[in-house]
DNA sequence: ATTAAATTAAACTAACTGGTTGAACCAAAC
DNA sequence: GTTTGGTTCAACCAGTTAGTTTAATTTAAT
């Protein structure tokens, strides 16, 4: 910022970032961050006061990184759930193709330490336009609400939609979380393996749909879309 | 085993699953141990030799208790997969809520050390009688080869049956990786959780059969499930 | 050139942690 | 009751780790 054009505080970062989301943070050692970066141990202090400081900063940006994006999508009254669904499913799945280890960095460290986590969600979330939600990280209540009107109205099953929900996020999560079970288990490559994230996508709304909707509705439904994606792919 | 009844050796080893569990192989502290078994710590190293061997015990036992009745149900050619989804999801909640911190547990060890894993699995699952498996943890072959067949008998929806895996199995392991989200975004008090968690054990089946089957096919299978739970009720 | 900030190297400390030692304990065997 | 041998303990040891200090060096702005 104020001298070298390679920010070593962004350096630092990066490399704090590959440590701890490869060992998390009773694993990693300030050596092997600073080795990572290439870096002097005294910088990390010099920059970070100390290891928890540093770790909190990461864990932080890394929550961002994952929930803003899904946040905005799930908070935005505008969409209606078919269309939230659609784009959450997507979101995840592009946001994890780029940071495969996010997930379970996250969780586990929110296992260890979950109130603290909690606390911290609420700041990290900006509320928007004094927006007070009941659930300030994931405002699920809009969402429940348009599933029991699509009930009502006879398009859906009679699907829990809590149940429904973890379902989706467990879809979601589950290929990259075990990432190297699922690898081994079909014997991919790496190429494959990203190749079956990028079709995975659209395999779990396709699933979540077929859970949610009823069939007739669901046919319509694809039918609709499919007539969408050829006239955008055209 | 000689003098005293109250075995330490299974003292320690509670002890040492709940901590591993809790804090994973590196946030792990062998005097946490003795403390949680009330007991000296030097009693750790006579009985295991060192953290690694603990560990290790702790972990092939862990390991053992999610997936060998697991790999028991995907190996019986007898079952149709349909029984085996069944048997499965079931058998998966049904340990979950005995165990609720083996998955991610599990999982997260697996990531940081996958070679170690991958190898330790060929020897913890018993291969019964002369069996030769190609995928040696879960024969997914003849799970893979009945959903073709369900297919090309009309029965089931043009699915990819590695997508429904993974999906079946993140429906699954999800409610209890992240029970702490869940709980609180449902607002959810202890028991409410486990209710939802027994619950939830015929939701994912029903998800499963959602996602595999055809409409009709799927209600005529809803309705003779329905009979025989009736029949098995009364 | 001067100055101030950034960076490195290396030695150091204070706390922690896995692992060890040697003596005490205790129940049974003689 | 004394011996025996597995069991238990408090204290200790050696290596590691986060974090500090200090001094030297490099870099960039003035």
């Amino acid at each position: 910022m104020t001298k070298k054009d390679h920010n070593t505080e962004e350096v630092i970062k990066e490399a704090a970032r590959i440590v701890f989301q490869r060992e998390g943070f009773a694993g990693a050692r300030m050596q092997e961050i600073a080795d990572e970066a290439g870096i002097n141990k005294m910088m990390l202090h010099y920059y970070f006061r100390s290891k928890q400081h540093l770790f909190d900063v990461i864990f932080e940006e890394d929550y961002s990184t994952l929930m803003v994006p899904l946040a905005v999508i799930l908070r935005n009254p505008e969409l209606h759930v078919e269309e939230q669904i659609i784009r959450f499913v997507r979101g995840y799945h592009e946001t994890m193709i780029e940071h495969p280890r996010l997930p379970l960095f996250l969780i586990h460290e929110f296992a260890k330490n979950p109130h603290k986590v909690l606390e911290m969600a609420q700041k990290a979330i900006p509320v928007s336009k004094s927006e007070e939600p009941a659930h300030p990280n994931l405002s699920a209540t809009t969402f429940m609400d348009q599933i029991e009107e699509g009930k009502a109205l006879g398009r859906y099953n009679d699907v829990d939609a809590r149940q429904l929900a973890v379902s989706m996020l467990g879809m979601c999560t589950h290929a990259f979380i075990s990432r190297i079970s699922v690898r081994t288990a079909y014997e991919m490559t790496d190429e494959q393996y990203v190749k079956f994230l990028e079709e995975r996508k659209e395999h779990v709304v396709d699933h979540t749909f077929r859970i949610l909707m009823k069939p007739d509705y669901y046919g319509k439904w694809k039918n609709k879309y499919q007539k969408e994606k050829d006239n955008t792919s055209t």
